[in-house]
DNA sequence: GTCAAGCGTTTGTCCTGACAAACGCCATGC
DNA sequence: GCATGGCGTTTGTCAGGACAAACGCTTGAC
C-alpha cells in the first residue's frame, strides 16, 4: 500500500509499517507442526503490536522462501489466523492484519474460567450434589427415561464475597465422579475434561426473567429482580449429551461478553 | 468399525450404515470450486439423514479416487465440515458424522432475519431516524468526537402484532443512506450490506435489567419488568466501526439461541 | 487369562508444481 | 479530464507424491 510504486528487486518482504522485517523462524526438530509454529509467531506479533493493524503480510511465495517452507504450509498457518478473524486475505492485494481488536471468538467457556481470567478469584458453594429422578424437561434434554435417576449439582458461585450466579446442572448417571470438594475447587468443565470427556459442542439459550423468592434469597436480590438466564445442553465428540445446565445470573453483576465473526 | 474383520479387496467405501454407496459427483465445468461442491453434497447428505450420525466416511484416498479428485481437495472439503462441527476426524479410525444435531454456529445475525427464519413475519416501526450529537458513550463506541453529529435509528420491532424489541442504533455520519421506508421493509444489516459494507466482526454484550417507564410504555410491559439487553459494536473488514447498537428485548417473548463449538 | 508387541489402516503434515481469478495501477485513447 | 483496457501482483484452486503419527485389532508370550 505504501510501497506500491517501488521497483520490486529483492524486497525482503514481510515487513512492519517501518520496513523492518519481522523475525520469523521455525524449528524443524520440534514435534510442533511447522504451520502451527508460524501461526503462533504471527499471532504473537499481532498481539504485541509488532504487526500493526492494517499491515500487509508479504506475499506467500516470498514468505515461504524466506522461512524455507512450502507455500501450502505458509497458507495453512495464515488460514488459522484468518479463521480466528485476525487477518483478512484479498486477492491481488495481499493479507493484512485486521484493524479492530479481536479477542476470543466466543468459546464454550465456563463461568469459573471467565471469572478467573478476569482476576476475580471465584468461590463456589455446593448446595446440592446428589441424584434425583429426572423431570420431563431434564429427561428430554439428557435423553434418558423420565423418572430415571440423574445426577444433580447445584452450586452458588460468588466473586469478591458477593453471589453472582446460581448454577444447576444435571448429568447422566455414572458419567464422571463428582466430589463436592473438587466442585468447590474448580469448574465443572475442568472436572469433566479430567474425567476423559472430550467436549465438542453445546446448544445454548440466553434469556431473562424475574427472580423467584427462593432465587432472590440465595442470590441476595429482591424477588422480581431481573435475572439473566442461560440453559445449555452440552455434547461430547461422540454425540452423547453430557450435561444439561440451567443457570441464573444476577443481572447487576454479570453479562455475557463475546466476539462474533461473520462467516464469509 | 463394523467392517473390521473383513478382508479389504475392493471395498466400494464411503457407504451408509447399509453399505449402500453414497452418490457423489463433481462438475468440472462449473465455476464453483470442486472442494466446495463436495462439501455441499456431504452437508446435504448429513442433513437429509443419508449419512447417519456416527457413520464413517470412507478413507480419503479411496474417496478421492472415486471422485477423480486429489486427496488435498477431498481433505479441504471435509475440513470445512469439521470446522462447522458436523464431522469429527480420528487418526487411524476415519472421519465420522457427529451424532448431535448441529445447527448454525452463532452467526452475526440480525433480529429481523431471526424472526423471518422462524416464520414470524416481523414488522418494524421507525420511531426516530435522524442525527444527533454523540454522547460520551456513543462517541467512544463509534470512535468519533464527543458532541459530533451521528446518525440515530430507533425502531420498534414486532411479531404477530406484539412488540418484541426496542432497537437503538448509532452509526457514523454519512456511512450509508438510511431511508425510513427501507428500514421498515427490511433489517439494518441488509441495508448496510446493500450499501457496499462488508461486515467482519462484532463485539457483543448480553445482559438483563428492569424496564424503565419509557421502555415499558413502548413495549407494552410493566415498569420494572425484566428485559434482555444486548449491546453490539460492529466492525467492517477494514476495521472501521460501522454501528453501535443498544437493544432491549421483552424477556417473555425473546431469547438468544445458538450453538457453540469447542475449539480443539 | 492377561498383558504386551506387532501390524495394517487412516488421518496429519509437508513438499513441488501449475494454472485461474481478482485486484490495483498505469498507460492509452477519446 | 475521464473512462477503458492491459498488465503485473497476489491469493485461490487443484494435482500428485511422500513420510510420520495415532488408533484398533490381532497375535504372541508369559
Amino acid at each position: 500500500m505504501a510501497m506500491s510504486g517501488q521497483a520490486n528487486y529483492a524486497r525482503p518482504v514481510t515487513a512492519h509499517g517501518t520496513d523492518r522485517p519481522l523475525p520469523l523462524s521455525v524449528d524443524r526438530t520440534s514435534p510442533v507442526p511447522l504451520y502451527f509454529q508460524l501461526a503462533q509467531q504471527l499471532e504473537a506479533a499481532v498481539e504485541q503490536g509488532r504487526l500493526a493493524p492494517g499491515a500487509l503480510l508479504g506475499n506467500e511465495i516470498d514468505l515461504a522462501a524466506r522461512l524455507g517452507l512450502s507455500r501450502p504450509t505458509v497458507r495453512q498457518a495464515i488460514q488459522t489466523l484468518v479463521d480466528k478473524g485476525l487477518m483478512v486475505r484479498r486477492r491481488g492485494v495481499g493479507t493484512q492484519v485486521v484493524h479492530s481488536q479481536v479477542r476470543r471468538p466466543l468459546e464454550l467457556s465456563s463461568l469459573y474460567d471467565d471469572l478467573e481470567a478476569a482476576g476475580q478469584r471465584p468461590a463456589t458453594e455446593v448446595l446440592r450434589n446428589t441424584t434425583e429422578p429426572a423431570t420431563a424437561e431434564v429427561a428430554a434434554a439428557l435423553g434418558v427415561a423420565e423418572g430415571g435417576e440423574v445426577h444433580l449439582v447445584e452450586r452458588l458461585r460468588s466473586a469478591h464475597g458477593e453471589p453472582v450466579a446460581l448454577l444447576r446442572n444435571h448429568l447422566p448417571p455414572g458419567l464422571v465422579p463428582l466430589r463436592t470438594k473438587e466442585l468447590e475447587a474448580t469448574g465443572l468443565y475442568r472436572l469433566m475434561r479430567a474425567g476423559g470427556i472430550t467436549l465438542h459442542s453445546a446448544r445454548q439459550s440466553v434469556g431473562a426473567r424475574a427472580a423467584t423468592v427462593g432465587e432472590a434469597d440465595v442470590l441476595d436480590e429482591e424477588p422480581g429482580a431481573p435475572l439473566l438466564t442461560m440453559e445449555r445442553v452440552t455434547y461430547d465428540d461422540t454425540g452423547r449429551v453430557v450435561e444439561f445446565g440451567s443457570h441464573v445470573y444476577r443481572a447487576a453483576r454479570y453479562t455475557f461478553e463475546f466476539q462474533l465473526l461473520v462467516r464469509p
